[in-house]
DNA sequence: GCCTATAGTATCGAAAAGGATACTGTGATG
DNA sequence: CATCACAGTATCCTTTTCGATACTATAGGC
């Protein structure tokens, strides 16, 4: 059945859009994929995704951590040691997440060669 | 356009970002979410999506469309009729842009609590 | 004494995104 | 005749994003 809402939006009004402008960041998917697999720390999330800079990963981090999706350690070591992990809030994207990475698999990845298996 | 992928990414090629390209521009997850209802013209997208501009909206729908998520009719006729579809490849978001929806209003939706600032 | 690693900041500037406004052509309406 | 609606373009300009680079402090290694 169609879905169809039509409401004024330009306030917080489409869950859609709402849930996108959380994880649809530049670098924010993979980051939360990675810690999908249990906490990591800066320099390792880091060496996960080449290309990104050490500002945008920071700001990435930050953003996430201000919408409560991830949690964020801070060790007073020399050297400094910052964990950082998913909030419960963050595990609750896991379906997604993996949905996502499912149909980008299957629809997008050019190579064609999209083993689904989990 | 963004290129997509301008290297030779990370090591799992992330599938999760090449989704997230393909439906976190900054209108197309409700424009898509619209198109589950069925097939829409132009300014019917248009009044569904307050805040939208002409020219964003163009650009979303080219985008969809040259991404293959969306299908362009036009009718040659006066006044001009544009009608936009999900293709076969859109249609498969379905259960993506549903489980957005629905993790969007249980977890970001202000959800009949405003919350206002303190 | 210098280099490395850690987890960042600070600052600059290029590039991209996005908004506002004006314009197109035609048929029907007033 | 003037205006509206349609589905866009075209142009200009502001805002935001993003990358590159340089810098911080401190401990340990060489």
């Amino acid at each position: 059945m169609p879905p169809r809402f039509q409401k004024p939006f330009n306030s917080p009004a489409c869950p859609v859009e709402a849930a996108l402008g959380l994880i649809g960041g530049k670098w924010k998917g993979i980051v939360l994929y990675h810690l999908l697999g249990g906490t990591l720390r800066f320099n390792v999330i880091r060496r996960y995704i080449p290309g990104v800079t050490q500002r945008m990963l920071t700001a990435q981090l930050r953003e996430l951590e201000a919408d409560g999706l991830i949690v964020r350690v801070v060790f007073a070591e020399v050297p400094p040691r910052v964990e950082y992990s998913l909030s419960a809030k963050g595990r609750t994207l896991e379906p997604l997440i993996m949905a996502l990475r499912a149909w980008g698999e299957e629809h997008v990845m050019p190579s064609s060669d999209a083993e689904v298996a989990a």
